[in-house]
DNA sequence: CGAGAAAGTTGAAATGTTTCATTGACCGTA
DNA sequence: TACGGTCAATGAAACATTTCAACTTTCTCG
């Protein structure tokens, strides 16, 4: 009757000798089958190695058990965590997650999209490359629950998750201050990122409301977040007149204050005697660098967890209303701000 | 009509007027319908803003149009870069990447699987917590395609893509004792990891062929690979009577690397001059370390798209033959064992 | 013993797509 | 005019599951 095909409903029904709809039945509510019937069911499922088919399954139901994450920039161990919060949250409510990653590439992003639509998935959660871009909207339109993960969009048009930005910004030159830096370096870029902005936007607040000097908190734009761009802009701030060469770095990123710190070190600056460093993110490799990293934390985890629930809710809650979660991040001080000898 | 639905081929068929075959013609044949019905068809879909169903689809096809890869552990870089690899072959292949975590924990991989034959994936590819695991061969019964990434597999039974992993133990060794260390340490575990007693096996091998000592290679087991287990190795390491302790170690991956240089320059040491290090793996950080790590490096993207090829031979080619690919790992020098002064 | 309720089981319909044998229209040639 | 041939389009069947109204059997109580 099966010839090498997998088996189906009906083929474990015919072995056990009862109708389809007590098979489905004891796989979706065994409580309403007798005892007796529901275990020849069983064994013959067991006999048979019956695997349901998720995909005629999801067809009847119209919708599948899976969320999806399009995160924004794999080699960046940060969205990686944010991912483990989705999951974990997706455990919990018996969902799969799909990964996605556009690389920071719109067109890549919205291939994606398209794809997840497809697989009618319950919900998408997304960092997306930029926030205002029009395929959002489509998906707005359609219904399909999102939630923006790690970034912002106007309008209360949908849910998002993200971080106290300007906060993070002004906490990490206010350490930097109190350490008693007087010049003090912000790098990242490009300033086309909104969060680039908006910690920006939050030193330079701090920095005033301290009464410094403007000139005195130098900007260093740089084409991207990476390592090798945080390297790069080390040989820069080398490069600076002494008199104007400052004492410490925000770097608006982990991944340019790992490349800034091995740059001067390898340069022979003492960090963080002759360079302070305080990175952005708190990823596992900012406490594990030669000098741990003074980062500002941000719960990366929970944000993922976070949003999970609100795209749940959206997709199950008739009355649901979109929000917009901030979380407040806090400063981690280690060692590239705080040298031995002051700590304790 | 369709009152808040999502549009089907049927409504499209509807709306342009013509029979539901010739709207699947469009999408699947495009040359067998003229141009003006095409036309129409397609007009009738963007007008209603269909998106095809999945799941429909996949229950006709009888098989998704997706690959999986069950990752040991997230917290890794090496195998979100395996899985890069992966993605891209994918990516050729039109087909979307399913990415799991077992986190090295059996019964969670065991529940991916499942879910992933419950999703008729057309291939899996894994790197299991035990190669040896009976929820293995269950894949294997079944006939679902599926290539072990970065272990192998006794038997033939499936295919595999790995490094040779004694080659490794033996070109890292090799090149401590060339820079002229006699007492070298080797740090990893725990030894139920096949890498670890394959890395750990070319190091010895290596280190007699030399003619040296094999008290002189010290065995500093972990209990895990992860940068913690890194530092502590190091704490033991201090530990030693200084006329038993090494002056270079190799780390049989970079997470331990990064823990072990971190440790010691915490404690004051010089890396290269009083302690030299060589990694494995050679993720990213390695490079950006602050002395950057010498490593021996795997192709890990070659590794997944390698890997992911041959899984989709399995699942097309009728007379498919398992194969066990092994790739040759490289020792790339850096700082983290080569002093300035000597390196060029 | 019989009526009614409760418990258990059934069979058909529905989900959205693809496939393929069949039909229909049109054209050129014998 | 009739015939074969090509090109387009059609409609029904198939995929594997879930749901639900309807039916049968068993149980309970008067």
């Amino acid at each position: 009757m099966l010839n090498g095909r997998t088996p189906s409903v009906k083929d474990v029904a015919a072995a056990a000798g009862v109708s389809l709809g007590t098979v489905s039945n004891v796989m979706n509510r065994p409580e309403v089958v007798s005892a007796r019937t529901r275990e020849r069911v069983e064994r013959a499922m067991s006999e048979l190695g019956f695997v349901r088919n998720e995909s005629a399954r999801q067809l009847r139901a119209g919708t599948s058990r899976t969320l999806a994450y399009v995160m924004l920039d794999g080699t960046n161990p940060f969205f990686h965590d944010v991912a483990q919060g989705i999951e974990l949250a997706a455990e919990d409510a018996d969902l799969s997650l799909f990964i996605c990653n556009s690389n920071s590439r719109a067109a890549r992003e919205e291939v994606h999209l398209d794809r997840l639509l497809q697989q009618r998935v319950q919900g998408i959660l997304i960092t997306p490359v930029d926030p205002a871009a029009a395929h959002l909207d489509e998906l707005t339109r359609r219904g399909v629950p999102m939630v923006i993960v790690d970034r912002v969009r106007g309008a209360d048009s949908c849910c998002s998750v993200s971080v106290d930005d300007v906060l993070g910004g002004r906490i990490a030159v206010e350490h930097l201050a109190e350490q008693g830096h007087t010049r003090v370096a912000v790098v990242g870029g490009p300033d086309s990122l909104g969060q680039v902005g908006e910690r920006l936007q939050g030193a330079r607040e701090i920095w005033e409301s301290l009464g410094r000097d403007p000139d005195d908190l130098i900007y260093l734009p740089t084409d991207a977040m990476t390592v090798s761009e945080g390297r790069s802009a080390g040989e820069r701030l080398a490069g600076l007149p002494a008199r104007r060469r400052p004492t410490a770095a925000f770097c608006l990123n982990d991944l340019l204050a790992l490349g800034l710190l091995q740059q001067g070190i390898g340069a022979g600056l003492r960090v963080p005697d002759d360079l302070a460093i305080v990175g952005f993110d708190d990823i596992e490799f900012a406490s594990a660098a030669a000098v741990p990293l003074t980062s500002v934390r941000q719960p990366r985890q929970e944000l993922g967890r976070a949003a999970a629930q609100l795209v749940l809710d959206e997709a199950t809650n008739p009355n649901h209303r979109h929000e917009q979660l901030q979380f407040t991040p806090e400063l981690v001080a280690r060692a590239s701000t705080v040298s031995r000898a002051r700590a304790r």
